[in-house]
DNA sequence: CTAACAAATGCGACACAATTGCATTAAAGA
DNA sequence: TCTTTAATGCAATTGTGTCGCATTTGTTAG
């Protein structure tokens, strides 16, 4: 199963390259300028968090938001941050601040999800 | 807008309280023993969100699920707590872990959605 | 350059969570 | 008991995301 390269692939990582934040399947394809279907986009979205190329985060509207994945030194993906919605603009970014958190014994975290939602700075 | 007191309510209010987890609108539905209309249930959820009664959690299927709030002493809420939602059992249980975290300049949290998940003591 | 294979796409239908409008029912106070 | 209006049931609706299937297109081998 090895990944081809088409236009819509370029397409949905260049406007999340430009955007900076984490965008929502119609906000992607809003920003798209070429005739998109709904299914593909998702399909797109779906196979780059597979690839690790996006995380996906989901807000409390129930809805999936897509933000690039930051890569450290190593290569290695590390999503375990913060976002943040911001209730005027509604737009999703990541934070910079690390999530840190305990568990009691006897509990593995696999994955986590973490939305903080308020007035971000452009919005104060 | 005074409140009144149903069996729904109280049939509502009883299943999440022996339960002591979050739990969905169709977990509630099921472990009823009436014949309640999901619309409904829906409204009294709700309604006990508004109140303060119970809170909302979004989990990253981006379902809702509902939980009691604990109250401190002053009879303040406090939900700025972590919830770890079992791959295995499927369930969402509120953590003891206060959530704490930074946000940079001139941002401002009106609310925390963090849920972390994973394998629970109960199934590992 | 062409042919062949399989990944990617478009379209329509579908599944599911959650909400809403409206007519009806029933809780609570007078 | 009567009145007021919050609460409910029902059906329809909205919105997000997925899936099956036929078609297109990227990629590689010859």
């Amino acid at each position: 199963m090895k990944r081809r390269n088409t236009p819509t692939k370029e397409a949905v990582l260049e406007v999340l390259k430009t955007a900076g934040k984490a965008m929502s399947q119609d906000a992607i394809e809003q920003e798209i300028h070429m005739d998109i279907n709904r299914a593909t986009i998702y399909r797109v979205l779906n196979r780059f968090c597979e690839d690790g190329v996006l995380h996906r985060i989901v807000a409390d509207d129930g809805k999936q938001y897509f933000a690039l994945s930051d890569k450290n030194d190593n290569n290695k993906v590390s999503d375990n941050h913060f976002h943040f919605k911001c209730l005027a603009c509604d737009t999703i970014e990541c934070l910079p601040n690390e999530v840190s958190f305990t568990v009691p014994n006897a509990y593995s975290v696999a994955h986590m999800n973490c939305v903080l939602t308020g007035i971000c700075k452009d919005c104060s």
